[in-house]
RNA sequence: GGGGGGUUUCCUGAGCGGUCAAAGGGGGCAGACUGUAAAUCUGUUGGAUUAUUCCUUCACAGGUUCGAAUCCUGUACCCCCCA
């Protein structure tokens, strides 16, 4: 039994826990299980949900058992907490859908198959769906005085504002997580649950359910939410987040996004998301403090994740799209290759009689491809030095373009100043 | 109700009969620099084009003139002052 709490310690990841003294006796002493709640509001997860997702699998390394829980019920619902506005219900089968897709990305954080420490997927609508409403008032709400529940954080905050209020749908939400952790107690034998602080409110009253219910004394902890230096949220960018479904960001983007990730967040990243040894990430904090313009805790950490979430070939196609996108000539690659490296931009068909004869003129392909508006653009970015074709500069605009120019068996690939990218595919 | 000012190319803002596709700034684009950052510097910024010109553009519609963003008339919208 590895000691768990040391290893969150030192990362920071624990912010708040229901038994500072006792807690990490209390995990070292034999296996525990524990659980996790992810929201399906898409058919995939997002790097938002990496942290606790990592969480559990630090947790299963330990030889704890680990249970994911989806919240295809809790998901109709909404949570309230640090939401501003009453969310939007998703639909039974759109939730279904979800909940699949989710469940395919856990398998990629999580050991499913261990037999001792084995984590365990679940569906709270699986138990929640076969309550009627007055067995619920009954069993579970009976255990709650409102009072209480008006004075939880997530509830307050909207009572407070007269702008925008509550519905007791949402107001209802707490009653459904503190009831999914006694029924895990119950069937898995579940004793911890673990959040971002922000779900302190939901535990804490799943704890006082597991006292009221079942008599049985439950554990909580939360880790600190995963915000950037700047104060807005990580895993955004302006065009969206970032999905660990290689459909919704591919694997590029994702190693991207990780390689520009600001100094100032870099170690906490490394510390919350990745398993890299304290010796190393300290040596890595020493390093971007001495020597910044290597990123060299940028790239580990792009490296960690994408290797983890799409596997060593993922890794490795993004690596190559790197190089492709910041310079390095293309030659040589086939068709498919190049629109999995470019899979995230934009690629136009035209005939492939334009390069028969006289071949295609540079700047009408400049035009063709959308990098230019005009053809007088155009010129002027091949005469300012700014037209690349294959990342190859063409200086001249009287050059015509053939099929020698092709980088694969029909894409050429167009380039305007630094790294804005075009495909052109040539067809019959 | 009376008086005055305005409407310019992506934004701002000069222009007040030809040398105006229209100054300056911002933004955009490209180049250099750099850490795939920021800042800075340089070039460029209506369209087509044999680079020579041509076309469209200065609220809208007419008019004066060899020639109008610039002058006149009307229309629309905006702002300010006095009642």
């Amino acid at each position: 039994m590895n000691d768990i709490f040391a290893e969150l310690k030192w990362r920071g990841l624990i912010f708040q826990t229901t038994d500072e003294e006792n807690l990490q006796k209390w995990l070292l002493d034999q296996s525990r299980t524990i659980y996790a709640g992810f929201d399906p509001t898409a058919d995939s997860l997002h790097v938002g949900s990496l942290l606790p997702l990592m969480i559990l699998r630090r947790f299963q390394k330990c030889g704890h058992r680990p249970i994911a829980l989806v919240g295809g019920a809790t998901g109709m619902i909404g949570d309230p907490s640090g939401k501003s506005a009453e969310r939007n219900l998703l639909s039974v089968d759109q939730l279904r859908a979800n909940v699949v897709g989710i469940q395919q990305q856990m398998k990629k954080v999580l050991d499913f198959d261990n037999a001792d420490s084995g984590a365990v997927l679940v569906n709270n609508f699986d138990w929640m769906s076969r309550f009627s409403f007055l067995d619920f008032l009954r069993d579970i709400g009976k255990n709650f005085p409102v009072n209480v529940m008006m004075g939880k954080e997530s509830v307050k905050n909207r009572l407070q504002r007269d702008d925008l209020g509550i519905s007791y749908t949402e107001f209802s939400y707490m009653l459904l997580q503190a009831y999914d952790f006694v029924h895990l107690n119950k069937e898995h034998g579940c004793e911890l649950q673990v959040g971002g602080s922000d779900q302190w409110g939901n535990i804490t009253a799943g704890i006082d359910l597991g006292r009221r219910m079942l008599s049985q004394q439950l554990y909580g902890m939360t880790c600190p939410l995963l915000t950037k230096a700047d104060g807005t949220k990580m895993g955004k960018t302006e065009s969206g987040a970032i999905w660990l479904s290689p459909e919704r960001t591919s694997p590029y983007a994702f190693y991207q996004y990780w390689i520009n990730v600001a100094d100032e967040d870099a170690g906490k990243c490394l510390r919350f998301l990745t398993e890299l040894n304290q010796e190393e990430i300290e040596a890595l904090d020493k390093a971007r403090e001495e020597e910044a313009y290597k990123r060299e805790s940028q790239r580990r950490l792009a490296e960690e994740l994408t290797g983890m979430i799409h596997g060593p070939e993922g890794l490795a196609s993004a690596q190559r799209a790197t190089k492709i996108f910041f310079g390095e000539e293309i030659d040589n690659l086939s068709d498919s290759q190049l629109v999995e490296i470019f899979a995230d931009v934009s690629s136009k068909d035209i005939s492939k009689e334009r390069l028969s004869g006289e071949g295609l003129n540079l700047m009408d392909a400049f035009v063709e491809a959308g990098l230019s508006k005009s053809k007088g653009e155009a010129r002027r970015t091949v005469q300012q030095g700014g037209a690349y074709i294959n990342n190859r500069r063409r200086e001249s605009i009287d050059e015509r373009l053939t099929a020698e120019d092709l980088a694969s068996e029909t894409v050429m690939v167009l380039r305007s100043g630094k790294k804005k990218y075009a495909l052109l595919r040539f067809r019959d």
